[in-house]
DNA sequence: AGAAATATGACAGCTATATGACAACGCCTT
DNA sequence: AAGGCGTTGTCATATAGCTGTCATATTTCT
């Protein structure tokens, strides 16, 4: 689970190649259209900053802008504002209305992401340079690396997906319907007992570790991780 | 034992991206695609709120709405209405019928879930509370465990679930017979004697932080948890 | 004491989970 | 394009843990 953002612009090619460069860059990505979707993707998605075109069908980007900041629980979602205008009265209403930073169309894929990070780090900078700690072990986000008694612990991608979301929900005990949906996303038709596998080549991969012990099986409902 | 939702809609795509958020969530789903199975499945699964399409074939939402509310097992079984229409006068209506709220489609799903919540917290509070407290004893719904003295007490599943049940519903006695339809659940068929049994094993599992005085015999009436 | 209800220990069957093996797949490198 | 490498999902099988029932002991009430 990394850093979620939400492209919302009514050119769907510009949304795909936003989404391609932002996933290529480690990020996970997702577009709506149009503004009146925003809201339900927003809580749907949970996304970790939004970029926004100024320009929207139906509804401006300022109009979006303002009413993700009005409700209460976005309201310290960060808005990258995306535009074709360059003058300085625009700017202006765009950071007016609540917008973090401000790239003008055409922009290089270079300066939208030295500017996404410059906007995490100001706004929530736990999510770039994030430790994830739990015990003994520690997770650095950045390297995607697991580390416990200052050893590298070798994972695959999918154990390492697995760890991430149990360290990011500790001691919450999770089904294998649960998993499957957060882990491996959804509309992913999988057996429930692969989630068994997977906890068995986690636990093998912590061993070395003395570790195993932290995934816990909870019979009947799941697995947690074990808090420390 | 999770808070459990009944999903009734004949379009099973809908049925399906609702389990999946509802699961999600953290609840116990499972969906009928008509009005006629509903009633069997209230049975068996014994949900703790519906959602309760308007349009179904053969068998309006409404009617539904008032069979269920006509059961008196189910009569406080919450209720909310998904309908199409936006009309004042079908509102009405879904709400004289006994439905607990309404929600328009297309709703976004942040919507629904705080519906959900909302009719959850005013109908079954004690549904909601992830840690359940009775004098000594802490159990903590997340992560499934039970805590006495900061050290933690194992259970098996089933005695987790009757403690669970003891401690949503403290000082009360139920019999042999209420404790399976609630804890085992319905069309289940069991002894009586086999809750006595759970009961010996649940006092077993408390002994060590002598705690098994907590669970009260009634002579010739069951079982019931003393409160603090 | 005698009857009725409950407590307790043992156990056989069953269910859920753990584990090892494998074939298909995607991704490099050649 | 072919071959190698690591990863993934599924299956078959092994294990471990839980469940319900019974027989018997103990308690409680009349």
């Amino acid at each position: 689970m990394s850093v979620k953002i939400l492209v919302v612009d009514d050119e769907v090619a510009i949304c795909n190649m936003l989404e391609m460069a932002l996933i290529n860059a480690g990020y996970e990505a997702k577009s709506v259209y149009n503004g009146k979707d925003v809201m339900a993707a927003l809580a749907d998605m949970q996304p970790d900053l939004v970029l926004l075109d100024w320009m929207l069908p139906g509804m401006s980007g300022i109009e979006v802008a303002r009413l993700i900041k009005q409700e209460p629980s976005f309201r310290e979602l960060p808005i990258i504002m995306l535009t074709a205008r360059t003058e300085e009265d625009s700017k202006v209403t765009g950071l007016e209305s609540g917008a973090d930073d401000y790239v003008t169309k055409p922009f290089s894929l270079r300066e939208l992401m030295s500017r996404i990070k410059a906007v995490l780090r100001r706004r929530s900078p736990t999510l770039l340079d994030q430790q994830l700690v739990q015990g003994d072990l520690i997770m650095d986000v950045l390297s995607q690396r697991v580390i416990a008694y200052d050893r590298e612990i070798p994972l695959g991608p999918t154990e390492y997906k697995l760890l991430e979301f149990f360290m990011r929900n500790p001691d919450r005990v999770f089904s294998r319907e649960q998993l499957l949906n957060r882990v491996w996303g959804t509309n992913v038709y999988v057996e429930d007992r692969t989630v068994d596998v997977h906890i068995l080549r986690l636990r093998k991969a912590l061993k070395p570790a003395d570790l195993s012990h932290l995934i816990v099986t909870v019979r009947g409902s799941g697995y947690r991780l074990a808090k420390a």
